[in-house]
DNA sequence: GTCGATATCTTACTGACGGTAAATACTATG
DNA sequence: CATAGTATTTACCGTCAGTAAGATATCGAC
């Protein structure tokens, strides 16, 4: 059922109708709602797949590296295409109205920033420095990225590659590595 | 006519219908429609409003500061203050269905980050750097600060000032300034 | 095999909303 | 007062989320 609204989503854009999911999962209305409830639980759901499916890729596009550096390079590149993947979809989950979609979007983010929350957390605290920092930090790089994928599958039309690298140089080295510069 | 926008807006929330908008300001709803048009180009319009604030009241922050370190935690905590001060004014313009709202979204995105992409490609052909990345630096920090902003106004009982303390380290030293740790 | 009960699916409806066309009130000019 | 033209409203259409009532199938009892 969530695999047929993917379908849907895939097929007739992230404004799909309930009906229309309905018609892809070959039953009808009612169907879809007592199976997954509203549309913003249907929602909430697919946003979880989602979630899961780029932590996984993440997961497994950090293994094969050895540093950290080239290791946040790999993540910030799967990211980018896993989302490319499935443009429809995260378009579908980050949209619809109000209160609702702050919700769904601080959820999905809240996914995905949670392993890379706990792992900041512990290794801030092995080096004896304050891990409070690790939850706003989470939050951060996910909205980052987030936005740095919209930007690229929409407007941009650099390689992944080099994207990855410009944001893994900004996130690693930060603004001031260049001490002569900074907002004016 | 935008202001009794904003005003419904802050009155009724984000999912505020174009008749209510038009009750707000003393008329009837196909005079809204003559006036600013559709709801996504009046989304358009009220995200520019929200957009000149933003760098207006960035602006006015980083002026009393003098380093650039202390100028860049001044301006996320201009972002986060202003963002609350206008919180259901920002969900109205990050929300609405499908591609529109991504369209709006890196609207607003590239309003707030153009300044920061001209300053750092200056700053960087200035020493002798890569300025293409500053492009793609602008979507990632504002991307950065919307979700940290989204994720304050709505989960986070911390003051503006420790989370921007936090988010301004991230940004200005990056993960690597502790070389032993990484993404796992 | 037939009848009745229960679970399942569908059709049909409601309410709300975005957007627009037709109707109406208003104003200015002869 | 009449008429032309404009501003404003009322009334409407199509769409869609969500639900209730009706139809259909399944299954047990005799």
């Amino acid at each position: 059922m969530l695999d047929a609204a993917e379908r849907a989503i895939r097929r007739d854009g992230a404004g799909v109708s309930i009906d229309d999911i309905a018609r892809e999962a070959g039953v009808t209305k009612p169907i879809v709602y007592a199976q997954v409830g509203k549309r913003t639980t249907l929602s909430d759901a697919l946003a979880q797949r989602l979630a899961d499916r780029l932590v996984e890729a993440a997961k497994r596009a950090i293994k094969k590296r050895r540093t950290p550096r080239t290791r946040l390079v790999a993540m910030i590149r799967s990211n980018l295409e896993t989302l490319a993947e499935h443009r429809e979809l995260f378009l579908f989950v980050t949209s619809g109205s109000s209160e609702d979609m702050a919700q769904r979007t601080l959820y999905l983010a809240g996914q995905s920033a949670k392993p890379l929350a706990e792992q900041t957390a512990a290794a801030r605290t092995a080096t004896g420095r304050d891990p409070a920092v690790a939850v706003a930090w989470s939050y951060a790089i996910v909205g980052m990225l987030n936005m740095v994928s919209l930007w690229w599958l929409t407007e941009s039309a650099e390689p992944a590659e080099r994207v990855a690298d410009h944001i893994a140089e900004l996130l690693w080295s930060g603004l001031g590595s260049d001490s002569s510069q900074g907002p004016t």
